[in-house]
DNA sequence: CTGACAATTTTGGTCCGACTATAAGCCGCA
DNA sequence: TGCGGCTTATAGTCGGACCAAAATTGTCAG
């Protein structure tokens, strides 16, 4: 707990340029964010006094201490008086808030947590397309509809096409008129986002990932939820194979559960 | 804008007593934050700005602008310079957050969203039981037996007996070995926490949920994923029965998904 | 020497008041 | 009519002061 004030000149605490947009107190927040996501500041570990961090980051107190009110609300942290402030163990973390997801990726990306986030997919997807099959109505189909064509039209490796996937996704879980599995859908639909890019690095795309999706949309179109659970489990199922491949572990898959 | 300070003395805007314990920023933050979740500030509405509301709270501005961060990195709100602090729509709420959910039964809880909530358990939890059973190891398993005795030697009726409940919850969804479910473990946690005292508010517990959780510990310490899987299912099916007609609305279950 | 109590001091919590930066909305010009 | 600059309200940032709690240290009685 010691020189990180010295090293300000350096890069590593380098005041973010924010150039029109981000607030100053976001982007500390976001810095500390992968600090700690990345292991920078390990569980337990208490961050310098508030004057020495916030001199050391060359802000004011009260713009650090907002971010870290904001890294308190995501369970990054707690600050206690006299105490300081001090990183929570990682089951504390709200590991499904959109940003830190976003810091999670931010750096390289823990292996096992992506496995971890794609066997909640294959838990949560499935079940949410049963209900999608179930629920939908003329309008959902129609977005999941469009969606597919975008996705035909653009491939996995634009930028649009990426988007077309998310947006395909979001509209299953919209479809089920639950707003808890619609929360998900932010979290699930960042990793996926995150995920593909990775595939995408990889500069090999075996699958062609338009079928599995049509699967799914007929079956949804259909009203068949025991069709649709099914096809959307093969869809996840195989979405994890590539991405295992791309990260260098291929062959892994998910058991199933009858 | 005036006298909303005169008004202070009396009960709306009274600043929280606040004995030694939550920080001013934190009770802020709850009011708030209750407040929005329960439809006294719609979405989209604009927040009064800075100065109003704090001086009207009675806080400083700093204060005030911290308790908006939090909520803001919860996802309930979003500021702009110039445009004010505006309510987001529902889709953007972070549900699952721990905070949020606390402040969502604060009043009287929308029984949609109960219903939401007991429709992710039934997706999550069994598919989280079977996981359990694979992955269990003695401590696990050592945890779990605890909880079920304590279950066993309060009931549910007291604050301990829900305790182990909650215990034996969080223990299953530990032994996945998957973070993300981790993660859900406490929203879950805490919605099961609620709702078990609403049960208790209706003052009928119609069935003594016991040998459910005892079916389940059965299962996961044979390591039988599927019988685990299945009683964990009939557990939260349970329950929502229950829940459903301490509420008012008898009869309420989940279409299973084969 | 030991343990309980008190002073110290560190650190977060709160407040104040001023200034800056941003962008929504208005106004005037083309 | 529509574009572009200007006004201005509002969030953002600053720094400096004081308060409150708690961990540490020191002190004193037993």
């Amino acid at each position: 707990m010691t020189e990180q004030g010295e090293e300000v000149d350096g890069t590593a605490l380098e005041r973010a340029p924010r150039g029109t947009g981000r607030r100053l107190h976001g982007s500390i927040a976001h810095k500390i964010g992968v600090a700690i996501v990345s292991g920078t500041y390990a569980p337990g570990d208490i961050l310098s006094s508030e004057v020495d961090f916030s001199e050391a980051l060359d802000v004011s107190r009260g713009a650090y201490r907002e971010a870290i009110r904001a890294l308190a609300a995501k369970g990054l942290v707690e600050s206690r008086p006299k105490a300081g402030t001090r990183v929570l163990p990682r089951a504390r973390w709200n590991l499904l808030d959109p940003d830190v997801l976003t810091w999670a990726f931010a750096g390289e990306p823990d292996e096992q947590f992506v496995r971890n986030l794609f066997e909640l997919r294959a838990v949560v997807e499935p079940a949410a397309a049963g209900f999608a099959a179930e629920r939908r109505d003329r309008d959902d189909l129609r977005i999941l509809k469009d969606s597919l064509a975008r996705m035909r039209r653009h491939s996995l490796a634009t930028e649009a096409g990426r988007i077309a996937d998310r947006d395909f996704h979001d509209a299953i879980l919209r479809a089920t008129r639950n707003d808890a599995m619609m929360v998900l859908a932010a979290s699930i639909g960042a990793a996926v986002s995150w995920t593909t890019q990775y595939k995408q690095r990889a500069r090999a795309l075996p699958r062609n990932p338009i079928p599995d999706h049509a699967r799914v949309y007929e079956a949804i179109a259909a009203g068949d939820a025991v069709a649709a659970s099914a096809a959307m489990r093969v869809l996840v199922d195989l979405a994890l194979e590539d991405t295992a491949s791309a990260m260098g572990k291929p062959g892994a898959t998910i058991k199933a559960l009858p």
